[in-house]
DNA sequence: AAATTTCCGTGGTAAATACCACAGAAAAGA
DNA sequence: TCTTTTCTGTGGTATTTACCACGGAAATTT
């Protein structure tokens, strides 16, 4: 396990907790690592969800199966992600999602019964990982509130502002990380009909860009 | 305090917690009352939200304002709820959110920073109240899954379809708690974009409905 | 460099939704 | 009961967005 260290220290859940106490955390948390090969399931939708899983390696999707038979992709999780944290939290016997591994993947499993109590050798870190853990979902919690904020507005011209805005705090040329292709899926609209309102945003003086470099005017 | 009792039982942070206990815990956590005049502030934007209130009588407003001064009402509370909770444990320094009293309140603010810390006293209750906590954020997490799902769809029928849907456990006249203009707002779209999308719906037989009961066909 | 692929903007049309106005039904009050 | 207010549906028009098709720019590959 020893090798994951690095990965593991730059998880948020782990945060403020060094190698020896970690690796003490590991085995009170009854950590452990499974291999899921690519298009297999960690964990399929209607199951209850007993462990937060961490990846360590490879690449997995959240699916969502909606009743006509599409896969919705929720999330692409990389190396150092966590998942099905909410689902423990929550207690929810019947996952909505699926979890799907997308290559060759290293999985880090803790038992999430384990995570709520304090252990026997009541380890003194316990209290800084639920801390973490409260964090991590508090975060969530906010990052989801201002997606629902920007989906509601009305335009797709005020869905673009927001969006802007939400990096006002960096200087001006804003890199934004997404082609146009992905930030029309984010913004939940068409990608051609997010290019019209750009040049109608740039043609009103309100904004300009040149491929993913945008500027408010 | 003890006139409380009731409501603070059926607190969801409190659940499982019985009086005598509870007594203590308040204790433990630095629970302090407050009464809140019509129209003053629990939490102004910008400030750093150091305790989680409980609403005990009265009404609360979260209130968001954008850079264009318009106010946008995210939430009404009323008694039993609670507020600041994320806030506080995603450890923001600057709300991006006010409180406001709408009406004369009496509110009970608890110290965050004793909910993460056990006690001196080592209160054998903490456990309880930080699960209690983690499944709050869960839940609402997953709420806020569902709604951003929601918004996400791209028609105004999916949108309803998906909002029926989600009573699906249940019966079929479907009593849903919204009134057409409330409907709206939740959906984000126009209140007679609604109607109108109600009844081509039932024109071609998807639903039917008569005020607030719909059934899915 | 040429060829291929991906990304992005644009025109045009169809469809969806917003917006406005109004009227009847239902609910609440007097 | 009568009045008043709120709620809901509907018609009509304006606006917005989706959708399709295409071509040029930029990046990638050969």
């Amino acid at each position: 396990m020893k090798n994951y260290f690095n990965l593991l220290s730059s998880v948020q859940i782990f945060k403020g907790i060094n190698e020896p106490e970690l690796s003490a955390m590991l085995e009170c948390l009854g950590a452990k690592k499974v291999n899921a090969a690519k298009g297999s399931f960690l964990l399929l939708a209607g199951e209850k969800a007993e462990n937060v899983g961490i990846l360590l390696s490879g690449s997995l999707q959240i699916i969502k199966e909606n009743n006509e038979g599409e896969r919705l992709i929720l999330a692409a999780l990389e190396p150092g992600q966590i998942f099905a944290e909410a689902l423990c939290c929550a207690g929810i016997t019947e996952s909505p999602v699926s979890v799907m591994s997308t290559a060759e993947s290293e999985v880090l499993l803790l038992k999430f019964s384990r995570i709520l109590q304090s252990c026997s050798n009541s380890c003194e870190f316990h209290q800084k990982l639920l801390g973490n853990m409260l964090r991590l979902l508090a975060e969530k919690n906010l990052l989801l509130q201002g997606r629902i904020d920007l989906l509601g507005k009305g335009s797709l011209r005020s869905k673009v502002m927001s969006y802007l805005d939400s990096f006002e705090s960096q200087k001006m040329p804003i890199r934004i990380p997404l082609n146009r292709e992905e930030l029309a899926d984010f913004l939940c609209v068409e990608r051609s009909a997010l290019s019209h309102e750009l040049s109608r945003m740039k043609k009103d003086g309100l904004i300009d860009y040149r491929k993913n470099e945008f500027y408010i005017l």
